[in-house]
DNA sequence: ATAGGTGCAAAGTCTTTGCGCTTAA
DNA sequence: TTAAGCGCAAAGACTTTGCACCTAT
């Protein structure tokens, strides 16, 4: 795979941001810097970059897509008011894992967990009586 | 919501087979029945099946969506060379949801787990030198 | 020089939706 | 009778891809 401006320019996106972005997130991004940037040119690095490792594409259990920067073992919580995407650790995870793959003779190879819920900060929003940040 | 013949059609199939089918393998079966049923009857009826929660939509956390007729706590594994869709017990899972939303000052509303990898089957399959079933 | 990357636009896949007809209650 | 549901076909959202031009090595 060779160096290119634009490749780097959303890898560096991804990396830099801890909002897990969507693919057009990351277009709208990048287009700051090179305006005439493509989407097909935004997928075909994403898919590429996710394919080497370089960041991690994510499907929530709800749908969308998106991607992430962080590639070390970790998941994923959305707030199903505002959409936001947070960090969830999950320390016990391996042994977990193992387990699974034991009791039911199956050779775990990646797994992914989602979680969706209300956010501390919206929740505080609907309680005091505050219109939601984020109409979407 | 109405009786219908395509519903109950529809929701017999996914309540009747442990397959966690697609929408288009639950079209292709409603076809033999009803062989003038289109895609856009299918996707309304799972839609508002699931809606009313006679029934979950599952979004693999690689992509695929499918649907699943067992509507109680648990999870998925799929496989990677059938692309066959097994169940998981987790029973533990109510506790890890808590902690979760604990430490997180997270109300969880749902959990979604999902793990890929290779069946016994497909393991065995290659292991012994063997065709693997399916092309897909 | 040339393999690989880009922008553009067209095409693909999956899903939803508007509409006139049909069916359940 | 009439609200709800159906089949059909068109449209939408999201993603991939073919191609002629450009860029990194």
């Amino acid at each position: 795979m060779n160096y290119s401006q634009q490749r780097s320019c959303i890898l560096n996106i991804v990396l830099s941001k801890p909002v897990h972005p969507t693919a057009e997130q990351v277009y709208n991004e990048a287009r700051k810097k090179y305006p005439r940037i493509s989407l097909g040119t935004v997928y075909r690095n994403l898919n590429q970059l996710s394919e080497i490792g370089a960041l991690k594409k994510i499907c929530s259990p709800y749908g969308s897509v998106r991607f992430d920067g962080r590639t070390d073992p970790h998941f994923h919580m959305e707030c199903t008011v505002c959409r936001e995407v947070f960090d969830v650790e999950l320390p016990e995870l391996a042994a977990l894992e193992k387990r699974i793959s034991d009791e039911n003779n199956f050779t775990v190879t990646r797994c992914e967990i989602g979680l969706q819920g209300v956010c501390e900060k919206c929740r505080k929003n609907f309680s005091e009586g505050i219109d939601k940040p984020d109409g979407k």
